[in-house]
DNA sequence: CTAGTTGCAAAGCATTTGCCTGTGG
DNA sequence: CCACAGGCAAATGCTTTGCAACTAG
């Protein structure tokens, strides 16, 4: 079974403490704040052993490393969203889409996931001002 | 300007006989039957020659290695389909999904992937065998 | 105590690059 | 001819592992 450390803490802190899935990199930055001594290699095991628990969840994305988010933004249905600019990747709460695929006959879906591009927040209002100059 | 080589024509050739997108390595395995002498690092240059060349195009999957495909399949609107049992990617033609996103505000959709998960033709008759046994 | 954890450094993999030889045009 | 292309091997970047020291329970 596994112990209680504080590493461990610190790698599911950074990921409620952003609130949006996050790489292994973004995660060590954002625990290594509160830890110093803490190592990379940490974080990928600390990682690996949330996933097996079932306490965190992967995210991948095309052409992105993998990310992850916590078993509580995961519990609901949901997309994402990756943003062009500044690269952070957003959740995209629901699934209002209507799906009907057409298939080649005698393939079966079991489920989809589905990547939205564009501007998020703050980089949309970047992108406003640079082209109002 | 680019030359033509036997090298790089066994590249497309292995996209086009496939006729699904190819990891630079199922890429590698295809054209090496017609040219023993290919080196993996030709087929990762050759690659990304015929990206710029629009020739071929990326296809990347959540979690997966990126792929290619040829521009010919590229000219439509289209998604994937990728297979859990023999892990092979298809191409879904169209798009008849009506998308809604649930988007936080300040926030602008470019463009979209779909990817489906299940298991294809193939696949879906070996798990029907295995089912019956 | 003692098995699970950590940090560090080294090992793995997939992809890219440097360098020198080969060749298409 | 000679600049671009190819083969090989070394370099890179991200992730995993081995190992000795450490610590939670």
């Amino acid at each position: 079974m596994q112990r209680k450390t504080k590493q461990r803490e610190h790698i599911r802190e950074a990921l409620t403490a952003l609130g949006r899935p996050l790489s292994p990199t973004e995660i060590f930055n954002q625990a290594k704040k509160r830890c110093p001594s803490l190592s990379l290699a940490t974080v990928y095991r600390g990682i690996n052993n949330l996933l097996e628990e079932g306490k965190i969840v992967r995210v991948s994305l095309p052409g992105e490393p993998d990310r992850y988010e916590t078993d509580e933004c995961a519990a609901h249905h949901h997309h994402h969203f990756h943003c062009d600019e500044c690269r952070k990747v957003f959740d995209v709460a629901g699934c209002a889409e209507k799906l009907h695929p057409h298939l080649p006959e005698g393939f079966s879906v079991i489920r989809h996931e589905i990547v939205y591009y564009g501007n998020c927040k703050d980089c949309q209002k970047s992108e406003l001002t640079r082209l109002a100059r």
